[in-house]
DNA sequence: TATTCAATAGACTTGTGAATCTATTGAAAT
DNA sequence: ATTTCAATAGATTCACAAGTCTATTGAATA
């Protein structure tokens, strides 16, 4: 795909935990199954989550994760970035590096179209926006080919 | 980077093989060598490019790799499927397999569009083109990320 | 305090595409 | 015929992302 597993696993995890909407923190292994993540590898991935400042993580007896800041203030970019990714060091469609808007391969412009437009989304959408459409991100669980 | 790296090499290799242009067949140490291929995987795509039809391969003294086809009747499309290679069955932006027009995931009409003009454009670009302009992918030979 | 629960760190394993190595086959040249 | 050259097959290795396992830490409950 074009987005690498840690990274989708990242937003499916987010979008997993607002949606969820419990009063308590959310446990790793429930997290986990509904968003069908491998568990162990979720938690490395929360681990990121945490350090980039979306949500805390309470150890022990109900312990968990949870939301630490509004939903609004939340970027799928920036998720992404935590997770790792970041779309403006994706190589172009050759894989040429030269590659530029001086000196373009076949496929620069269209190629530049879809950077620009999935930047451009992951910047201007939300958390929020997320949870008020719920269909998105969550029914991603289903995918399979990596 | 899009295309994995072998499909990107078999492309090199033709590209590297057409440009040659010398008279008799061109060894694969020496096609190695000017595309910057390793040379023993090399020998692998070409076997593929020898079954595709594309080239011809001699073995033993004064052997090598040379053309069989017209370049005008090699499209870029045809090499890249000889190299395993379908841009219909790469998976969406999301690695959402249940994306479509009627299902699609936010970013599904751009990655559409993408996949459109990537198709379009390697149907109707053969190697003869690719002579033509010979600026093209060979200079893929700088790319670097994989 | 003792127990239980759940995140965490970090070592370890797996899976896969890419790359390498070695032995074999087939053809030209001498 | 013998030698030499070059493709070929297929086993093996490598690199790296993804996934797993185990022991530890920290917090709540009883």
């Amino acid at each position: 795909m074009f987005l690498n597993q840690t990274s989708q696993y990242a937003l499916r995890a987010m979008a997993g935990l607002i949606v969820a909407d419990q009063n308590g923190p959310m446990k790793s292994k429930d997290l986990a199954q509904t968003t069908e993540i491998p568990s162990h590898y979720l938690s490395k991935i929360m681990r990121k989550m945490v350090e980039a400042g979306f949500v805390e993580s309470k150890k022990g007896h109900g312990g968990g994760f949870i939301l630490k800041k509004p939903l609004e203030q939340i970027r799928i970019i920036d998720v992404l970035n935590a997770a790792g990714f970041d779309m403006d060091e994706q190589p172009c469609v050759f894989g040429w590096d030269q590659c530029s808007d001086c000196n373009p391969c076949p496929l620069h412009p269209v190629w530049k179209r879809l950077k620009e437009s999935f930047n451009e989304w992951a910047f201007n959408t939300t958390m929020e926006d997320i949870r008020k459409e719920n269909r998105l991100l969550i029914d991603m669980k289903f995918s399979q080919k990596s």
